[in-house]
DNA sequence: ACAAAAGTGTTGGAGATACACCCATGA
DNA sequence: TCATGGGTGTATCTCCAACACTTTTGT
């Protein structure tokens, strides 16, 4: 019996400075003429390697970041999954045995734009933060099925909690809602808001403002602990 | 290097007529002196099956029914999940290759008791329904951690559609609220129930009752559609 | 002085919760 | 006639939604 590949994908998010939400996307060139694709970044597992360690893993030599917010949302597994004709030049160039199934492990990670380090990467390759609007909806494998399931698995898991792992250490409250109106994608009150996210007592006003905005400048929180 | 082997495992969930849930296991013999462990139903995956449709497959060699509610929830890849020592002499009677990595994808399943015809099973081992409570804290591999995520999933995607799959095509109110209460693991207020149950429009009342109960019998519901 | 976002309370309505008694049947 | 679960309505409370003006800064 022909084996099965396992691999691991990973949706890697981040909040911008401009309060955009985007992801970290590979460019994959897939050929000798620099022709490319965008790919969810990923890699096969390693033979003793547990999931979770394999997507620290890669999140790691992407980022050089560390104890990220990680986490398996779906396995994907069709077996017509990497036979599209788009994706042989770069399985030809890149694997060993290219016309063997793979089953993926899709992970979700949210990232603080402040901690990351551009350049990072040890992929051999380009890494690039993309708006997640202005995604091609022509990714790599089913790159595609497994961004909008991700994106949708965070959605509704969506917790105050959560949010920290994308803000920076310190923001305000407007960025806070900001990310829940993109996230919820509705529009929120700004009142109601503020009084409900003070009301569960998980964030708290610190002595600073912003700077050097013009207009009054709003305090900046933290995450409480 | 040496291949890691998928597998797929079921929670499948009955409520039964005494208003117990269940989850069916199989008796698997592991040495020639019939001693026997439980397990979850599973297989390996086949190489040019769909993850969904080897879970039907499975299911369906179990039960003989087809279009169960069947949903994947967790992938289980601790490269130590199979090497416990009490796994091991079941795994050298039936796989090839005892030894090999073997990642699982956990599917939970539900069925109607009333649907369900006994010994369908071509299992050449026995298929058993036990009471949740009642499941030994000694499934093969790592079985047990797998049931309770399986568990955990369901209690919170529960939704009224959900139950539909559960209980039989007619139902009193009651035994709705008691498979709600069960999921929910809380007690909840009859007319309050009723009410809301009501409100959302998913159920109808039939014209039949329940017969031979030596109480004031209860008018059975469908859920629409 | 103007533009731009920050910050702040109150009210009305909908929905959730709490609660107790009579009814129909079989034994 | 008794035991058992079936079936029903109301009052209160809590939570959510709607809503507009003043403040502080940079230009």
């Amino acid at each position: 019996m022909s084996p099965i590949n396992l691999s691991i994908d990973c949706v890697v998010l981040g909040f911008d400075e401009d309060q955009k939400l985007k992801v970290l996307l590979i460019k994959k060139f897939i050929n000798e003429k620099n022709d490319y694709q965008f790919a969810l970044p990923g890699d096969l597992v390693g033979i003793s390697e547990d999931l979770f360690g394999g997507a620290a893993r890669i999140l790691k030599s992407l980022t050089s970041l560390d104890n990220l917010f990680l986490k398996q949302f779906q396995t994907f597994g069709n077996p017509e999954r990497t036979k599209q004709k788009k994706d042989q030049s770069w399985l030809k160039m890149y694997r060993k045995k290219p016309k063997e199934r793979v089953v993926t492990v899709g992970y979700i990670a949210l990232v603080k734009m402040e901690d990351y380090i551009p350049h990072a990467s040890s992929f051999s390759v380009d890494a690039e933060w993309v708006e997640l609007s202005k995604v091609s909806s022509e990714l790599a494998f089913d790159h595609n099925i497994i961004l909008d399931n991700g994106i949708a698995y965070l959605r509704d898991q969506l917790k105050p909690q959560l949010a920290a792992n994308l803000l920076p250490s310190k923001f305000t409250l407007s960025q806070l809602q900001n990310l829940y109106e993109i996230l919820l994608d509705q529009k929120l009150d700004k009142r109601n808001f503020r009084k409900n996210i003070l009301k569960i007592d998980v964030i708290r006003k610190t002595e600073e403002k912003q700077k050097g905005v013009s207009h009054k400048p709003a305090h900046l929180y933290t995450y409480k602990k």
